[in-house]
RNA sequence: GGCCCCGUGGUGUAGCGGCCUAACACGCCACCCUGUCAAGGUGGAGACCGGCGGUUCGAAUCCGCUCGGGGUCGCCA
């Protein structure tokens, strides 16, 4: 690093080559060790700690203004590097054979105490660190999830431009989309009555861009989302946007796969990235896992126990199946011991995603030659000790399992049984904390039928192409129309998605008006598309995965927040700025805004 | 929108109906101390228990509402 008016060196810098050099060190107090007639300080800054060492017979001075120092207080010191005693040299530290013996000790700013301490790596409330998050970042774990933010992108733009991908930048203020999240909406001083949106995502541009033949574009682009937050959601997030034309999902896949292996091995070299990424269809995903973004480090695979439950006396299995759903199970390996509490705590599990229950079958003997006295459930004589059989060999289960069943409707038993299969995960320690275990789900259904609109909303987004051997069934039977669309996953996350997109007018058209979207509708609101269609529009497709949740996974933690240098609360606001506030009349009055108070009446 | 968890000195926790005019650790302040590096020693300050209301002779402890934080289902084309 060039060094700047203040200082010569940074402070994790010195090392015992530097010994007998004049330094110059600016840094904030770590901490401070008075010994009477000897004060250490270790001096702090971007770089890591040195030790600092005052004596007042040498320079009173530098003394005097030692023992005024305070934990964060900023100094400036002037020193000499001096290589330590063997006795007194600490192995923990990387600057630890040396220490600076201060000629003279500037306080270039004083500190109040912090509110939390900087040194622990303590569980403070999130609330207070966000509150203070200048603070918080100056804890070692947080300034290293920015490093490894940056040496993220640093990596992806390095890859990527190797790969000829040009970066271009798009517009952050766009039209409105009504499909799709919710849009953050901007109003319009110059057009009273009319709103910008932030972008949902670049897609519109990046696909334009290829019309423009730029054929190989990406962007780190921030993005917006106004939904509901979670631990790996957040309102605004940042993306690696790409788009490429003449290429087909193969191409795209195996960028991936390179890029997220070369950045692990990069970023962590620790981790284990097994290859070649795995790929399982959509449909293979949803029935071996329930989820379209299984965590793939261990099993516990789903089984369907439909055709039992059909043809099962018991009112609960039979009539799920007969409603259009389905019964599935899972086995808990070991499970049988479980007490009825402990069962049952599956159970409530299950109820809080929508379950009216779980059955549960506890065999003390191989299903296969179970008799009643080896099945513990709760509703035994209801299933009978024949189905109950049949279940625990259709499952797998062995002697000593659990097997805990969901029925009902088809969406809701994945969701279930995906949540009770991470659940288990955790209480087997099945979870390898040192494996990233990448994935790709491909072959999503096109639209999927939305009860509430009663209309076909499209899965990915409705610029997708569909499979051309589907392309027949886009008028028969929509649903079952494969798109070429794929995600990509990591550890049970969704990093991200993608596509082979639309570069016909008349495909575009007919997936238009299979989401109910008309022709008058369709020219007005993508009327810039379908023309882009007409100018030559090269075949292409594209990705875009959330950086934010690549840093999470390689820093190693479950929580977005933690790599995201200002993040917001789950109420989407920020506690050091007080965002979202309300404006000035004047504002509101020269946008021409009325504000409209909730029916509580409640207004910020 | 639903459900669950949490809210006690600066920080993290304990206390879960009277023993609490609230305890412990770290931090903070003062004094002592020339080799520590989670320094050490002695002494000290600091919360009325998120807010409001209720139950009770009595509440940090029970109940209701509310605010805030976290998690999750729905939502996130």
């Amino acid at each position: 690093m060039e060094a700047p008016v203040l200082k010569t060196h940074g402070c994790g810098t010195l090392r015992a080559e530097h010994a007998g050099q004049s330094v110059t060190l600016a840094g904030w107090v770590h901490r401070r060790r008075d010994h009477g007639q000897l004060i250490f300080i270790d001096l702090r800054d971007r770089d890591g700690l040195v030790q600092v060492v005052v004596r007042p017979n040498e320079q009173p001075d530098a003394y005097a203004a030692a023992n005024d120092v305070r934990g964060e207080y900023v100094l400036r010191i002037v020193g000499s590097v001096v290589e330590r005693s063997e006795a007194t040299r600490n192995p923990n530290l990387a600057t630890g054979d040396v220490e600076v013996i201060a000629r003279s000790v500037e306080v270039l700013n004083e500190a109040k105490t912090p509110p939390f301490s900087v040194i622990e790596d303590d569980d403070v409330n999130e609330l207070v660190r966000m509150q203070y998050r200048y603070i918080d970042l100056r804890r070692s774990s947080m300034l290293e999830a920015l490093e490894l933010r940056h040496r993220l992108n640093q990596y992806i733009r390095d890859f990527m431009t190797g790969r000829e991908f040009l970066e271009v930048e798009t517009p952050i203020l766009v039209a409105a989309t009504p499909e799709g999240a919710r849009d953050y909406v901007v109003p319009s001083r110059l057009t009273p009555g009319a709103f910008y949106a932030l972008p949902q995502a670049p897609q519109q541009f990046k696909q334009l861009l290829m019309v423009a033949g730029v054929e190989r574009y990406f962007q780190i682009a921030r993005c917006f989302r106004d939904e509901d937050l979670r631990a790996d959601r957040q309102p605004e997030f940042v993306q690696l946007d790409l788009e490429w034309s003449f290429c087909e999902e193969e191409d795209i896949l195996n960028l991936l796969e390179e890029l997220f292996a070369g950045a692990a091995a990069t970023l962590r070299p620790d981790l284990t990235v097994p290859r070649p990424f795995p790929r399982l269809s959509w449909h293979e995903a949803m029935e071996r896992f329930g989820s379209d973004k299984p965590d793939l480090r261990y099993g516990l695979e789903l089984s369907d126990c439909s055709d039992i439950a059909e043809a099962s006396s018991f009112g609960v299995f039979s009539s799920a199946v007969a409603g259009g759903g389905r019964v599935r199970g899972i086995v808990m390996p070991g499970g049988a011991s479980l007490s009825r509490r402990e069962v049952d705590a599956f159970t409530n599990l299950a109820k809080t995603m929508g379950a009216p229950g779980l059955v549960s079958l506890q065999f003390s003997a191989e299903p296969s030659d179970a008799t009643e006295d080896d099945v513990r459930s709760p509703v035994l004589r209801h299933v009978g000790i024949d189905d109950a059989r049949r279940i625990g060999e259709r499952c797998g289960a062995a002697s000593g399992d659990l097997v805990l069943l969901a029925a009902g409707e088809s969406g809701m038993v994945s969701t279930v049984l995906d949540g009770i299969r991470r659940e288990l995960a955790r209480r087997l320690d099945l979870v390898d904390d040192s494996v990233m275990q990448f994935g790709f789900v491909t072959d999503f259904p096109l639209v999927e039928w939305d009860e509430d609109g009663r209309r076909w909303d499209a899965l990915h987004h409705p610029f997708t192409a569909p499979q051309s051997e589907d392309a027949a069934l886009l008028d028969s039977e929509p649903g079952n129309v494969r798109a070429r669309a794929y995600d990509a996953i990591c550890n049970g996350f969704e990093l991200g998605s993608g596509s082979i997109r639309i570069h016909e007018r008349d495909l575009q058209m007919q997936v238009f008006e299979l989401l109910g979207i008309g022709a008058a509708e369709a020219q007005q609101r993508f009327g810039h598309m379908l023309n882009a269609f007409e100018y030559g529009a090269p075949p292409h497709g594209g990705f875009a995965f959330g950086i934010d949740r690549v840093a999470m996974l390689l820093a190693g933690t479950e929580n977005i927040r933690e790599v995201i240098a200002f993040p917001k609360t789950m109420s989407a606001s920020d506690p050091m700025t007080g965002a979202p506030m309300p404006i000035a009349d004047e504002q509101l009055d020269e946008l021409h805004l009325r504000i409209n108070p909730p029916a509580n009446g409640q207004l910020r």
